[in-house]
DNA sequence: ATAAAAATTTAGACAAATCTAAAAAAATGG
DNA sequence: CCATTTTTTTAGATTTGTCTAAATTTTTAT
C-alpha cells in the first residue's frame, strides 16, 4: 500500500498524540497539523475507510494495528534521515527536522533499510529519540542522569535535581537546559567528571556532582 | 520559488525533449509523461503563467532561461541521488532511477550541495550521464572509444565499429552491449589492453583491438 | 486546393486535500 | 437539569492535477 504524504503525516501525528492521551481528539490533531478541524474530520473518514484507524464521530480516534505499523515505519524513516543528515552531511541537529519531514515520504523500503545499514543500525536520532528497527521494534530509552551515561552516548535533558540559584547559574552558563540534547564525550575516572557537548557550543567538563544533578533520557545501547 | 513535483517533472521532460527537437510538441510531452495530451495543454498554461516556458497554442513549447535553470537543478538532484544510491547504499545502477525520481523533488538546495560534496563533486551519474554543478554547468562528455578512456573513467557504450560475428560473439560473451555502462579499471601499457568492469559482472580484460572497437560516451575529466 | 488525417485545445468532470461558515452534539457548571 | 460554551461535524467552495469526449486547428496527401 502507498499512502499520500498528507495521510502519512496524519497517521504519524495521531501516533505521537496517542503516546499521551489514549484517545486523540479532532482539535488536538488540527492543532498538531496546523489545519482546520473540519479538514481533520474529512481526512479521518478516509483513513477509517482504509482501516488505519478506528473512528466514531464525536468519539475521537485510535490507530488500528496496521495504522500503528505504518506510523512506526514513517518515524523510522524520519529519524534515520535526520541522523544521516547530521552524521554524513554535517547538518546541525536543529536544521534536519524539516528536511526529514519531506524525506520520510520517499516510498522505497529497501532504501530505508540500506540507509539503516549504512548508518550502522543506530538506536537513536540526533535528538535522542529512539529509531525503530526493521521489524518496528522501538529501542527502550533509559531514564537516568548524565553521571550514568556511557561514553559517546546521546541524551536529552529531562529534568534538574537541585534547582538552587547557584546550580542553575552553572547550568545556564553551560547552556544546559530542559530539553537540550547532549553527548557524553569522555568520562574521567580520576574525579568522575564528564566532558559533555551541547549543539553549537564547545565541549565542557562538568563535575560528578553536577552530572548527577542532570536527569536525561538516553539510549540503552549506544554505538 | 517552490514548484510541485508534477510541475518539476514537466520541466525536466521538456528539457530532455528539447535536446533533440528545439520545439517540443504537446503529444511528445504527453507520451514522455504518460498523461493525456489534454492534461499537458492545461499544465503548459500554468507553467507559462509562471514564466518557465514560452507557449503559444498549437505552436509547441520552449523553456525560458529560468525554466532551463530549474530543469538543470532537478537533473542535478536526480543524478546525485542516483550516484549516492549506487556508491553509498550498494544499489544496482538499474534500480536507482525510480527512487531518484522521487528524491529529486526534495526541496532543500543545501541538501543537494552537501550531497555533492559528500560524493566528492562527481562529474557523472551511474549511467554515465553528466552531473550539473552548483552553478548549473554541465560537464562535457567525450565521444570516443574505450581505448582512449582514462583509468577509472565511467562511460556508456554508444556504438560498435567492426560488427563481424566473431567480434559480436566476444562482446556478447563479456556482456558489452549498446547502452551498457562500464568503468575502465586499469590500462596496461605492455599490450595496451584495458581492464573494464560492467555492472553485475566481474572485471574483464580486453585487447587494444577490441577497445578501439567499442565507441563510448564518457566524462572528459573523471575523478 | 481541398479532403482526410493528425495534433492540439476546449469543455466539462472528478478525486484529493484543503478552507469558511453554519449546524449539531457533547461537555460544563451553576 | 438546563443553558452556555466548547468541540466536532456538515455543507458548500476552492485549488491542483488529472481524465474523456468533442471541437478546432494544422498538416499531409491527393
Ligand atoms: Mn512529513
Ligand atoms: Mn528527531
Ligand atoms: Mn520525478
Ligand atoms: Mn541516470
Amino acid at each position: 500500500m502507498k499512502y499520500s504524504a498528507s495521510k502519512e503525516n496524519y497517521i504519524k501525528a495521531i501516533f505521537h498524540l496517542q503516546q499521551e492521551l489514549e484517545q486523540v481528539s479532532t482539535n488536538s490533531l488540527a492543532e498538531a497539523l496546523e489545519t482546520a478541524p473540519a479538514s481533520v474530520t474529512d481526512m479521518l473518514k478516509k483513513l477509517k475507510a482504509q482501516q488505519l484507524l478506528q473512528y466514531e464521530r464525536y468519539r475521537g480516534v485510535r490507530l488500528t494495528a496496521s495504522g500503528k505499523k505504518l506510523a512506526i515505519q514513517i518515524i523510522r524513516k524520519h529519524r534515520l534521515w535526520e541522523l544521516f543528515l547530521v552524521e554524513k552531511l554535517q547538518f546541525g541537529w536543529e536544521e534536519v527536522h524539516d528536511i526529514a519531514e519531506e524525506l520520510e515520504h520517499i516510498s522505497s523500503s529497501k532504501l530505508v533499510d540500506r540507509l539503516d545499514e549504512f548508518l550502522g543500525f543506530p538506536k537513536a536520532d540526533p535528538h535522542g529519540d529512539p529509531i525503530p528497527d526493521m521489524q518496528g521494534r522501538i529501542p527502550a530509552l533509559r531514564q537516568s542522569t548524565v553521571s550514568e551515561m556511557p561514553e559517546s552516548g546521546f541524551g536529552r535533558v529531562s529534568g534538574i535535581g537541585d534547582q538552587s540559584p547557584a546550580m542553575l547559574a552553572l547550568l545556564r552558563h553551560n547552556h544546559i537546559a530542559l530539553g537540550a540534547h547532549l553527548q557524553v564525550r569522555k568520562r574521567f575516572e580520576a574525579d568522575r567528571s564528564v566532558e559533555i557537548k551541547l549543539a553549537g557550543h564547545p565541549a565542557v567538563n562538568i563535575s560528578e556532582h553536577v552530572a548527577k544533578n542532570i536527569r536525561v533520557t538516553y539510549e540503552n545501547n549506544p554505538q
